[in-house]
DNA sequence: CTGAGCTCCTGGGAGC
DNA sequence: TGCTCCCAGGAGCTCA
């Protein structure tokens, strides 16, 4: 389940290996992901990267033919193969490098996204990416902007977090973990935060993510090898799955509920 | 326009 | 052991 900080890991990852490299050969499977492949992504054969970037939680390569967009959905990985093996179930993409170096995508769930985006079109300005709110790590995201995005909604505070155009690359588990501890019960409704609280949500979402990031550095090694396999981050979760258990604060029981289909966890008594 | 609900997909866990 | 059922979730879509 990739998070922003994952996507951050990766882009960091594949970076290195992009840049300044020619895109020898590219392959992909006959199965859609969340759309099907486009016939444009051939344009890319030939192409050398000029850039690696993320917005959100897709990973931008931008080249002299045009840009390659990556959403790795909810089970998607890149690895980073020096001498490419067979490919496995669930591999879909690859790109083969002038190097020799092969990026390969798999994702057993295909909710994610390979798209191409054409030389003459502005990829943030694609109907991708166009939409999107501030980058939560960016200096735009100020507790005047989270305040005044949660003030356009209406829903609960955790729905909105996690609403692309509020904010982007808060996701399931670190829209639980930010309302912990921040103290803010996730079903409250988004505009009647003051503006003390966006202050101190801002701060916590910036402070985990940047957190999560930091530590997701240490395994690009481990993210580089022949295996490919990164694994996700395993960090200490205080509420997120932890249903029945005692919170670490206070030591009441962590309860879940349900809101916008997803399951939410939060302390009953710390969360105001 | 907004928000609520549904949908895509497969592996893994629960239950029998 | 093996089968069936259900759940997880990013984000786009439909509908009221």
């Amino acid at each position: 389940m990739p998070e922003l900080p994952e996507v951050e890991v990766t882009m960091r990852g594949v970076r290195p290996v992009l840049e300044g490299e020619v895109i020898e050969d590219l392959w992909h499977d006959d199965k859609k992901l969340r759309e099907p492949f486009s016939p444009r992504l051939n344009e890319l054969i030939g192409a050398k990267v000029a850039n690696v970037s993320r917005r959100a939680k897709f990973i931008l390569v931008g080249t002299d033919k045009g840009t390659l967009l990556v959403h790795l959905g909810m089970t998607g990985h890149l690895s980073i193969l020096r001498s490419p093996g067979e490919r496995l179930k669930h591999d879909h993409f690859e790109l083969t490098m002038g190097s020799g170096i092969v990026i390969r995508y798999n994702d057993a769930r295909r909710f994610g996204l390979v798209a191409f985006i054409p030389p003459d079109t502005d990829p943030l300005l694609s109907d991708y990416l166009k939409d999107l709110g501030p980058e939560p790590l960016s200096d735009a995201f100020t507790p005047k902007v989270l305040y005044e995005g949660l003030q356009r909604h209406k829903k609960s505070v955790k729905q909105a977090i996690m609403d692309a155009s509020v904010v982007v690359g808060v996701g399931n588990i670190y829209a639980s973990e930010v309302l912990f501890l921040s103290k803010i019960r996730p079903d409250r409704r988004s505009d009647q935060l003051s503006f003390e609280e966006c202050r101190v949500l801002r701060e916590n979402i910036r402070s985990v993510l940047a957190l999560s990031i930091s530590k997701g550095g240490t395994t690009i090694i481990n993210f580089q090898n022949a295996e490919g396999k990164m694994g996700y981050f395993v960090q200490n979760l205080n509420v997120y799955g932890h249903k029945g258990e005692k919170c670490p604060v206070c030591g009441t029981p962590i309860e879940e509920m349900t809101l916008g289909q997803r399951s939410t966890y939060f302390c009953p008594r710390c969360q105001k």
